[in-house]
DNA sequence: CGACGCTTTGACACAACTCAACAACCGTGG
DNA sequence: CCACGGTTGTTGAGTTGTGTCAAAGCGTCG
């Protein structure tokens, strides 16, 4: 993967999908603010809020999430560098979800008018975010299943190679072993399971010799086996066009 | 709600966001196929195709889905009359999801390489194409936060009134009462729930005094009380834009 | 040092699933 | 007209997966 010939994560993406012109990299990057620090455990953006802005993760992990009257809380997906948050909430009038760090991040913001008249302009921008929201809505559907149709056990290991295979892409770990700074609550948010059941999962996943969660590292001991577990496609992971 | 001044639902619903132009209008007439009648329980789409068609639902039910490995299969949404099913495989490589209807319905198909073409010559009209998918993907993600973080009572409440809203926004029903003809097995398919337990959460609703199914019909009788029960907010489906 | 967050474990409760049986409904064909 | 099979809905008894509550071990950081 070629990494200098791209000044952000973002355009990178949309290029694997669609090659672009130089006049359409320039807009791309000129409509992404300069990156900016974000700590740990800060809100981007809050349920309800109408600021029409959407953001790129440049580093970090990230996560959105609702949370429920009932004091609950359910994450939606976990953007990883290159993605973009909050682009539905250009479009709507409220952003539907929250959106927080859960490590240290960098990301740049982007301004819902921007990216309006950068699309006017530039009709195969459009279409690529269009990919590239096809994709984000995969995955959504994809995690919708998951908890829907699979016990706890599945789910967990559908997850983690889903996250394995998205980090390889990215080049932040192999399929066998990656850093995942996710606590057992954070995942429990995300599985749709309380964080003790999660941890009962995890050494289950262990003691049948599956894969191991320590210290922020997962390793993959059998990925076959894992595999066979949850039945796990990844084609909808795909970074190829039609 | 003007009826006649379009003729198809896809622009009356994608007009409420964006007002078109005459030609953006004809465009978007030009690219849906003559409408065709589908028999109960046909599939359109299955999972794995590469056919880089979507459907425009003109009339009936239909549902989206996921089969898995394991024999159950999830049920992703229930378009209605004017909703777009498979935009996504649209640019995506493969369709990601199944697509069969349940009643017999009336569809349209829409070729992907005309649209891509006719978002190129008229921008405008992939912003509007944007719009409806965010606000599918906005149910989408109500639909996993509904399963991941409520009881079965709680969620097939917030099913229903989701579903009210949508079918009388739409004019085929009113808030507390609508036709509706997703048997057990169906509703179990998309919360997440058995056919069985989805009998008893129906039973326990009715001796609430919050909601009746019969013979097809859905009345609600105590609509605050649902509310309260589930914490509906329907914010994500505004049909206005930003 | 103590406070705090994260992980781990055990005993128990409860929500949802499974299995089994039966009733109601429907279109079909004799 | 009625008998029929298939689909859908209903109910009960027993099982299992996951949640709840309680407690303790461990790191880290102030």
């Amino acid at each position: 993967m070629v990494h200098t010939r791209f000044d952000s994560v973002l355009a990178r993406k949309l290029h694997t999908f669609l090659p672009l012109t130089p006049d359409e990299l320039k807009c791309l990057s000129e409509i992404q603010a300069t990156p900016l620090t974000v700590k740990r455990g800060r809100h981007l953006v809050r349920e309800g809020q109408t600021g029409h802005k959407a953001f790129v993760i440049h580093a970090g992990w990230a996560c959105s999430y609702k949370d429920l009257p009932n004091g609950t809380r359910q994450i939606i997906s976990f953007p990883l560098p290159g993605d973009c948050v909050g682009l539905r909430s250009v479009l709507l009038r409220t952003a539907d979800h929250s959106f927080s760090a859960l490590t240290d991040s960098i990301v740049s913001s982007v301004d819902g008018g921007h990216v309006l008249r950068c699309v006017s302009e530039f009709p195969r921008l459009g279409m690529a975010l269009l990919w590239a929201a096809s994709r984000d809505e995969a995955m959504v559907v994809e995690h919708l299943v998951n908890i829907g149709r699979r016990t706890a056990i599945e789910r967990t290991a559908h997850f983690f190679l889903e996250l394995a295979d998205r980090l390889s892409i990215i080049g932040l770990g192999t399929p066998e072993e990656f850093e995942c700074p996710l606590s057992q609550t954070v995942l429990a948010d995300a599985l749709g399971l309380t964080a003790i059941h999660v941890n009962r999962t995890l050494r289950e996943l262990r003691e049948q010799g599956l894969m191991t969660v320590q210290k922020g590292k997962v390793q993959i001991k059998d990925l076959a086996g894992l595999r066979r577990l949850c039945g796990f496609q990844g084609g909808y992971l795909d970074t190829s066009d039609g």
